[in-house]
RNA sequence: GGCGAUGUAGCUCAGCUGGUUAGAGCAUACGGCUCAUAUCCGUAGUGUCCGGGGUUCAAGUCCCUGCAUCGCCA
């Protein structure tokens, strides 16, 4: 078996980011993975550099076109080994053999009457480079653009998409790991239980000049989706390289969900139509939000795979973003969950069982693999569970569960963790009795580690290295050849590395590592970061700005059994909120439902008498009374006061 | 509007074809150890399994319905 794994070539009218990188660790691990396994492999990425978007964004830039692709393309292209990212071919469109290719198929495909000259008018969006249904606009206005598409009638060439329909339904139903994750497969056959409108593959020179021209007429350019797809096909050499076939057999795609249509749809039946067999697999993943909020370049918060790089490190960038996202479905990044990750995960489980392994090899085995002798029921446990560990993670890697595949390896780690307290090796240091068992201990620790290792090798490549160095074992190569017990031979030398992982302090002075630029609207958010250093009594302007002051309406009012201080309120402040106040003794809950309060909103939410409370009312006190804040007139409820 | 997905502990999620007291990690509290990166181990929890009906001896798990969020399509 052997596997031709692709990310999507990436389009060049923007410099990498997260979602981009995502994809590239995602493939890399595949194809370490699949090496590991001893498959053949190889790993294509590259950019996608020719349409309209590129033309606007190289005049935006003052740049001619060529020059700004090239800079672009570059910049995915360095992007990626810091990343530990080694794709075997970076392809451009542009690359003057895909050219000729892409006319080849188009010539071919023609010639054979899938693709015919007819004229269509419609309402084009620029922005989308395609013609949009009367339907989907929105007043008038194309939905993402929010700008009014030119009305266009245009003769262009178009490709009998339709005639391919059916069969394609029937391959995605006979073929049930075609598109995955199911959730995908299922959105493609409910967009082809409609009819499929044919594919119009041209553009006319008079509009975009910056494409690969029809050989059969000259007077057009090639649509940017039928010139990219191609790239998988010229990246290993169609038609002409003798071992074309044989890799195409092993396609694979990995893509975000927002390009699943051009490969769900248009590209099989584009394969169809060259008489090609499909790709054997479609893997589909979904987007990275960033604090939960959309990641995007009008808000500001796109996150940089070189910053994350430069802050966290290939190997824990990769670990995060494997472990964190289940496959095909959304995620949140942060650098809070980033940060308890790198200290939870790698510094105190997998860091410090790897340090403190180490450090009693030195110690009680002179620094030696020590010789194990007669096992007990623990170091057949701890053996039997790390071998079970590398068939759960090649099981899970096999399904793209990544996270769970990480997690297999963990339960591990954790269970080294607790075998080490069970047997207390320092203990048995103490009676020269125990020095069989000491080093059986030992022994399993290590072949643990080895075994920890082999696994975490396709995600995180560096510390595998520096494992497998320090444990005296080659860097795996193979599952086969490293996953039996007891392949670390006594005697060899031990040498310990630095930590593995550092921990990483939340609440140092510094930045955070990656900075993250948050909507305009969240501002004051963060600024809570910032901490009220001097303490000289006085706060300054932007230390007030941290309190979120709101107006609440009080919704309903009552008490809490057990306490005669403590009212239950809900208020609307707008949304709805459940307040507790220490205000019992002085307001009756009947008279409190309908008054505007002031409230501190972004209080950390307590439990008090069992109810927590998700904000605090302001009152004055003096004494034994007791006034609740007010305003001297009705705002709606909500209203922020400052 | 049509189709589909999701809604489980403070947070992130597991819970396959219905079957004993609903789980894991993180966070929290308390206790223990000292080999270790102030790490690790143990103990303690809290859940109207979105709401409402129903099927069943038995439902988080199946059916109907409502709500919320998201996706695709129009």
């Amino acid at each position: 078996m052997s596997l031709y794994l692709t990310t999507p070539i990436f389009y060049v009218n923007a410099q990498p980011h997260l979602g981009h990188a995502y994809s590239a660790i995602i493939a890399d691990t595949v194809c370490r993975y699949h090496r590991l396994a001893g498959e053949e492999v190889r790993f294509q990425t590259g950019s996608d550099e020719h349409g309209e978007k590129i033309v606007e964004a190289a005049e935006k830039a003052g740049l001619a076109t060529k020059e700004y692709v090239d800079q672009i393309s570059n910049l995915f292209r360095e992007a990626w080994p810091g990343l530990a990212i080694e794709p075997d071919n970076f392809i451009r469109t542009t690359d003057p053999n895909h050219i000729k290719t892409v006319q080849d198929i188009l010539q071919k495909v023609y010639d054979q009457g899938d693709i015919y000259f007819s004229e269509y008018s419609g309402l084009y969006c620029k922005g989308c480079e395609r013609f949009l249904t009367e339907k989907e606009l929105v007043g008038g206005n194309c939905p993402d653009h929010l700008t009014p598409p030119d009305a266009v009638t245009e003769q262009n060439y178009f490709f009998k998409m339709s005639k391919y329909q059916q069969w394609l339904i029937d391959h995605i139903k006979d073929n049930p790991e075609f598109i995955t994750p199911e959730r995908y497969k299922n959105e493609v056959l409910s967009f082809l239980s409609e009819p499929l409108e044919d594919l119009c593959i041209s553009r006319p020179t008079s509009r975009l000049t910056w494409g690969i021209a029809l050989p059969f007429d000259d007077k057009f350019v090639t649509y940017v989706w039928f010139d990219a797809l191609i790239n998988y096909l010229t990246g290993i050499g169609y038609p002409d390289d003798p071992g074309f076939a044989q890799q195409w057999a092993g396609a694979e795609h990995i893509i975000a969900k927002d390009i699943l249509k051009p490969h769900g749809i248009f590209w099989p039946t584009m394969l169809k139509a060259m008489g090609l067999p499909p790709y054997r697999k479609l893997h589909v993943h979904g987007y990275w939000n960033v604090n939960d909020t959309k990641m995007s370049k009008s808000i500001g918060n796109v996150v940089r795979p070189g910053e994350m790089v430069e802050a966290y490190g290939a190997d824990t960038v990769r670990y995060f973003l494997l472990r964190e996202m289940s496959f095909g479905l959304d995620s949140s990044f942060s650098n809070e969950a980033l940060v308890a990750r790198q200290n939870s995960d790698l510094a105190n489980d997998l860091g410090n069982l790897f340090s403190r392994s180490l450090t009693m090899v030195g110690k009680f085995a002179a620094d030696k693999t020590p010789q194990p002798g007669s096992t007990s029921e623990k170091d057949t446990e701890l053996a039997e569970a790390a071998i079970r560990m590398v068939t759960e993670f090649q099981n899970q890697m096999e399904q793209y569960n990544f996270h769970r595949a990480l997690q297999a390896v963990w339960e591990v780690i954790g269970r080294a963790n607790r075998y080490i307290v069970e047997n207390a090796p320092w203990e048995l240091a103490k009676d020269p009795a125990n020095s069989e068992q000491l080093a059986t201990v030992l022994y399993h620790l290590l072949e643990s580690l080895r075994l920890v290792t082999l696994c975490i090798q396709p995600v995180m490549p560096e510390t595998a290295k520096k494992m497998a160095a320090a444990l005296g074992t080659d860097y795996p190569a193979t599952f086969a050849d490293h996953s039996q017990w007891g392949l670390l031979k006594p005697g060899t030398a031990i040498t310990k590395p630095d930590s593995l992982f550092p921990r990483l302090e939340k609440k140092k002075k510094g930045e955070p590592a990656v900075k993250e630029q948050k909507p305009a609207k969240d501002k004051k958010n963060d600024k809570q970061k910032e901490s009220a250093n001097e303490n000289d009594g006085l706060m300054n302007f932007a230390d007030f700005q941290k309190f979120d002051l709101r107006v609440a309406e009080v919704v309903t009012a009552e008490r809490i059994k057990k306490s005669d201080r403590l009212l239950k309120l809900t208020v609307m402040a707008p949304e709805e909120r459940t307040i507790v106040a220490g205000i019992a003794e002085h307001y009756q809950p009947e008279e409190m439902v309908g008054k505007q309060v002031i409230i501190v909103a972004n209080l950390k939410p307590a439990k008090l008498m069992g109810v927590t409370s998700q904000g605090m009312v302001l009152a004055a006190k003096d004494g034994k009374t007791l006034v609740l804040s007010a305003l001297s007139d009705t705002v709606p409820a909500g209203s922020k006061v400052s």
